[in-house]
DNA sequence: TTATAAATTTAAGTATGCTTAATTATTATA
DNA sequence: TATAATAATTAAGCATACTTAAATTTATAA
C-alpha cells in the first residue's frame, strides 16, 4: 500500500465518522488537495482492490478490509504520537506532523514494539481512541463535545480532536490540556457560544473550538 | 527527494567508502535491485539535479550536495538506529531494517529532536559514525578491521559494519558485541582466517567477517 | 418542469521509476 | 590487434498518481 492509497482509505473513514459523514468523491479530494478526476481514478482503482465500494456518482464507503486497512494506519499514526510525546516531549502539533508521515512506512513489527514499550495505551496524548490490532477501537461512551455539556458542572477534558497548530497554540496558552479540569459557566444558545472557567480564566469559546473539545463528567 | 532517489545517492556514496570503491552504474544497479536502463535513467536525472557527476560509460561520483544529501539520509538512518536501539531494545538487525524505511520520512526537524534525546551520540549500536548536520563524519582514526589486527593482543570491539541478519545472529551468539573484548590468537595469512578467543572460547572467522568487525587496540 | 448550477466522469497528457530488448561502447584476452 | 565478453546506453513500454479541459450526470431552485 502506497502512502496515497493510504491517505485516501483513512481521509474516507475519517469523514465517514464525523457527524455529517459526508464522503463525497468531491469532499475527499478536497481533503487530500487533488483534484476530482484523480479522485475518481483512486476510487476505481481502490475498488478493483476491494477497498472500496464505488458506484458511480455516489458517496464512497469502505469496504471490511478498507476499513482495516484504515484503523491499521490510524492506529501507526497514534502509537507515534503517543512514542514521540513520551520520549521526545515534542508538542501536539508536532507530535501529529511528524506521525502523518511515518505511519506509511512502519512495519506491523515496528508498531507492536512501540506499542508493547508504552504499555498498550488506550488513547493517544490528543485522547484519541488507539486501534487494537483486531481492529477494535474503544467507543469511549462516557464523554462528549464541550458544544453539549450542561452549564454548572465541572468537567474533565478527555480529547482534544483536531490536527490544526492554531488550536494547539490556542489550548496551550489557556491550559487547555487532556486530564484539565474545566468549568462550564454558560451555553450561549443564540451564538452556540460557550462560556468556560479554567485556572480561574473565564473563556468564551465559539462552536469551532467547543465541537471537538471533549469531555468527561466529574464525580 | 524521493526515496529512489535517496537509496541511490546512498549506495553511491556508501560504495566510494569502501576499500575496493567500485561506483561503476552496474555495481550500483546490483546493490539497488534494479536493470543497468533504470540506473542510467536515473544518474542522468541526478546529473541533471546536479547531485551525481555523470559522463556516460564512467563511475558515478557525487557532487559536493550529493555528498550532503548522502550524509544526512544515512545520519537520520544512524539517528534512528540508536533511538530504536535505546527505547524499545530491538536487535542490530532490526534496528537496521526499520531505519531502512524511516530515514526517507524523517524530518531535519525529527533528526535533530533524536540526537537531542540520545546527548549527540558519536556512533550508532553498529559502531558506525553519524554524520553531523553540518556534514562533518568522524574518521574514527584509531581502529581497524580484525583482519588487520595483530596476534597476541587484546582488542576492543568498536565496529560491526554490516546490515546481514545471519551476521548478527553469528555475532550474538559468540558474544561478539560493541565493546567486548577479544583476545587475537593467530592470523592465518594463507587461508586469510583468524582465530579469536572471546569468553574462554575460540572461534576461527573467515574473512568475510575479519573485514566487518572492528577494532581498538586496549593498552 | 425545466433551466442552471454543482458534482462527477472521461479523455488526453505529464513525470517518476521502473521493465525488456536491442544496440553500442569499453575492456580484457588470446 | 582483432575478438569476445562485459558494461552501458537507447528505445519502447508500463503502472502510479497526478494534471487540465471537456462532456455528462445529478441536484437545486425558479
Amino acid at each position: 500500500m502506497t502512502a496515497s492509497i493510504e491517505n485516501f482509505i483513512k481521509a474516507i473513514y475519517k469523514q465517514g465518522k464525523l457527524p455529517g459523514a459526508d464522503t463525497r468523491l468531491s469532499t475527499i479530494a478536497g481533503l487530500l488537495n487533488i483534484t476530482n478526476a484523480a479522485a475518481t481514478d483512486m476510487a476505481r482503482k481502490l475498488a478493483v482492490k476491494e477497498l472500496v465500494n464505488y458506484t458511480k456518482y455516489k458517496p464512497l464507503t469502505l469496504t471490511a478490509s478498507g476499513k482495516q486497512l484504515a484503523l491499521n494506519v490510524i492506529r501507526k499514526h497514534r502509537l507515534w504520537e503517543s512514542f514521540l510525546y513520551k520520549t521526545l516531549k515534542l508538542s501536539l502539533h508536532e507530535i501529529h506532523r511528524e506521525a502523518e508521515q511515518l505511519e506509511h512506512l512502519t512495519s506491523d513489527f515496528l508498531a507492536d514494539e512501540i506499542d508493547r514499550y508504552l504499555g498498550n495505551p488506550a488513547t493517544d496524548p490528543h485522547g484519541d481512541p488507539i486501534p487494537a490490532l483486531n481492529g477494535k477501537i474503544e467507543s469511549s461512551v462516557s464523554h462528549m463535545p464541550l458544544s453539549e455539556a450542561d452549564s454548572g458542572y465541572m468537567y474533565e477534558i478527555s480529547r482534544l480532536f483536531s490536527s490544526d497548530k492554531d488550536f494547539f497554540d490556542f489550548c496551550t496558552s489557556n491550559h487547555i490540556a487532556i486530564g484539565s479540569n474545566i468549568w462550564v459557566e454558560k451555553q450561549y444558545d443564540s451564538n452556540k457560544m460557550t462560556e468556560i472557567k479554567i485556572d480561574q480564566n473565564k473563556i468564551l469559546l465559539n462552536e469551532e473550538f467547543t465541537r471537538i473539545i471533549y469531555l468527561r463528567q466529574v464525580d
